[in-house]
DNA sequence: CGCCATACGTGGGCGAGCGTACATACCGTG
DNA sequence: CACGGTATGTACGCTCGCCCACGTATGGCG
């Protein structure tokens, strides 16, 4: 499936100017995302910073009574470990992969550094932890209004979006552990998704089916947080000019 | 109350060295945050970025169909418009005045030129957004678990943490409006909260008469936002070593 | 090829919050 | 000091999602 393992897997590696990926090289380590491997304890010391080149990592915050709550995704578009730059070293949630793949890590001490070089690595940190803040925005917003359903359709299309094909292997418990509700009310959803042609559901492993009827089905957040990556990561204005001239 | 207006009076600015507020002050205009007052539009340019020396904004996502939902509140210990030196230039959300109060605030340019410096400002607004982050998770997290009280009483802890006094002007359709619930909820849950002496509610005007009880009462979410801020803004340690010498 | 742990499906009762509708109380204004 | 707009209190039926308790089936393993 892939050609080879190259940084250029994640999209934010790949964006930087050649001279900068190539000082970073040296220092990306390879290392697998096994399914379920907790990559920062929630309050825990951070010490590497992962730009994932393939599989989903769940940013969730575990309350005192233990249940939880997804608060974003990250993919191979982005990156995981902000705290590290922003300043803070740690968050008070958790990170989970969520569907195995493999990640390129950078330790601590090289990623604050580069950040504080100010150059390109930093801006395109800075415009992803936006979109990092938009995708939370939007799961706040839609944990109040929307239904079941509809953040379902959310979930499956934010997964969808970071993984090469159109199956995941995911059963309805883990679902609703990352959205927050029970496991009845996935299996009720998806039922209805199903019995509709959506997807396909057999015994852990999802098969989108219907791309299109799931966009219409979801809620509006799903294309806020959508159109706001597409946004901060649209190449700029100038360089649009010089690749039409 | 106040003796005279100065930018010290927002936390971030008062936690720069004088040699880098000296170079800010001279453009820090002074300006008032009338009640209501719309600062950015969603997905409109935002064209400064404000530092409140008192009052309350509000960051609200506006939602299709009109209704809306707080994301986070900013008083005098952060800043409006985070967008400008994230790079994104605008968010997909809106601040409102909740609160009214007075702002300095500093035009576009100037901030992206002294985030740029890499100074003690870059750090302190990437560490308060930081903050700004876990306001929002937490947001979405009391969304989903929380009862419609609990999220009343952590409004208004978050609401009196950045006033000076215990008392609040604010009508219940407008809280009502910021958590994203009916008028009606609040009027039940907030004749609770007086018939037990935690507040007391007159016709747009709030007083907390017991906010230790008001403590007991709210949901966890309140707590780690809390001391979320106090760990990103404590002292440096080696700070505190000094002083403590 | 049969077993059984795991995943999925279903149902009843219940509480929180919504939509709607209307009653009451406050307070500034003329 | 009467008036009217605004803010608050109350009620009822409804839906969604929760808690609890089972029933069913699939597919990997021995």
């Amino acid at each position: 499936m892939q050609a080879r393992r190259t940084p250029k897997q994640n999209h934010l590696l790949a964006a930087l100017p050649a001279a900068e990926l190539m000082r970073l090289a040296p220092h990306l380590e390879p290392v697998p995302l096994p399914l379920g491997a907790v990559i920062y304890e929630s309050g825990g010391a951070q010490d590497h910073v992962y730009f994932p080149a393939s599989g989903i990592v769940s940013l969730l915050y575990v309350m005192n009574d233990g249940s939880a709550a997804e608060i974003a995704v990250v993919g191979n578009e982005g990156m995981v470990g902000i705290a590290l730059f922003m300043g803070g070293g740690t968050t008070p949630s958790r990170a989970v992969v969520q569907s195995a793949g493999s990640a390129w890590r950078l330790d601590a001490a090289r990623i604050k550094a580069e950040f504080a070089r100010g150059g390109a690595l930093q801006r395109l940190l800075l415009r992803y932890t936006q979109a990092l803040i938009t995708q939370m925005t939007q799961t706040a917003v839609c944990n109040r209004h929307h239904v079941l359903e509809q953040q379902l359709c959310r979930w499956l299309l934010l997964s969808l979006d970071r993984l090469p094909s159109n199956r995941l292997v995911m059963t309805q418990q883990l679902i609703a552990n990352m959205l927050g509700v029970r496991r009845e009310g996935v299996t009720e959803a998806a039922g209805r998704l199903q019995a509709e042609g959506l997807i396909d559901y057999r015994r852990g492993r999802i098969c989108v089916l219907d791309r299109a009827k799931l966009e219409k089905r979801v809620c509006e957040c799903y294309g806020v947080v959508r159109r706001e990556c597409d946004r901060l990561f649209a190449p700029a204005p100038a360089l649009v000019a010089a690749l039409a001239a």
